[in-house]
DNA sequence: ATTGACTCTGTACCAAGGTACGGGGTGTAA
DNA sequence: TTACACCCCGTACCTTGGTACAGAGTCAAT
């Protein structure tokens, strides 16, 4: 089996190498074999496990996330339920997310309406609606 | 015109007072009179410039892009398009952040429609896509 | 043998938006 | 006057996910 140094697997995983220390030192890679030197020796396991990490990032998981869902990978008593329900939350997550984001888009896209364009920013409705006692969001609509 | 301690003002705007002495320093907030002992006296100015601050963090602007609201609003030459420019601006941000979200959630349902819950976790599909060569995405299907 | 690229450790730093604390002084009401 | 809440300043700390040194040692090719 080929052994590899932090530099090639940082390459090959497509991060820093400062990245990989920094994954040991959170425990999300386990410290590798050293040689006499002390530089460390990897596998190709270890870019497999880099990987997955990079993957779920991308798909919008945290690093504690991540190291919880290869903990759950290595344990031959986790169930694929388990796994799921990971999947599930941070989908929840994700729309909590994006509700969020398109409630403050409909406030801003309602004060951009509200201002022409034309005159002094002072005035501007929009700065003016910010700067309101009830904010943004119309407030007595909804008696 | 009355004036209030730090401790008041901070009430009135709903935030904390180590929190409007962080405005503060960095530049939100001008620098208040003092009173003999040195007490921040604040005016009702303050309470709209603070509210302002909330406000516009509610529709995702940063601390920054607030200081810059803020000068917009007290320059006499700025003009409303300059106020426009931010808000279409930020409407553009959060567009592209649901974007990623939205394709992060995608991914996502796609992993979780592959994996039915049962078995170990080793073998979940979820987990092996994610430490797949080609990531969760399902590579070669649009050849 | 020497050069240049690589690696080691430990520590500090970055963004963003605060929060907490220590050791002091002040304001006010009973 | 004594108690207690409030305020002062400076600094350190928190989260998340890294990045950037410095100073030393190592590896590989020429």
């Amino acid at each position: 089996m080929r052994t590899i140094s932090i530099g090639k697997l940082a390459k090959e995983a497509g991060i820093g190498v400062e990245t990989v220390r920094f994954y040991e030192r959170k425990g999300l890679l386990d410290a590798p074999n050293r040689k006499d030197s002390g530089y460390r020796q990897y596998d190709d396991e270890a870019v497999q496990r880099l990987r997955f990490i990079r993957r779920a990032q991308q798909v919008g998981f945290t690093l504690k996330e991540i190291q919880d869902l290869l903990a759950l990978r290595d344990d031959p008593d986790a169930r694929r339920a388990d796994v799921r329900d990971r999947a599930t939350g941070k989908v929840a997550d994700i729309d909590a997310k994006v509700r969020d984001l398109l409630a403050m888009r409909e406030s801003l896209v309602r004060l951009l309406t509200s201002c022409d364009g034309d005159g002094p920013a002072s005035g501007c409705p929009i700065i003016t609606a910010l700067g309101d006692k009830n904010g943004p969001k119309e407030p007595g609509e909804m008696t």
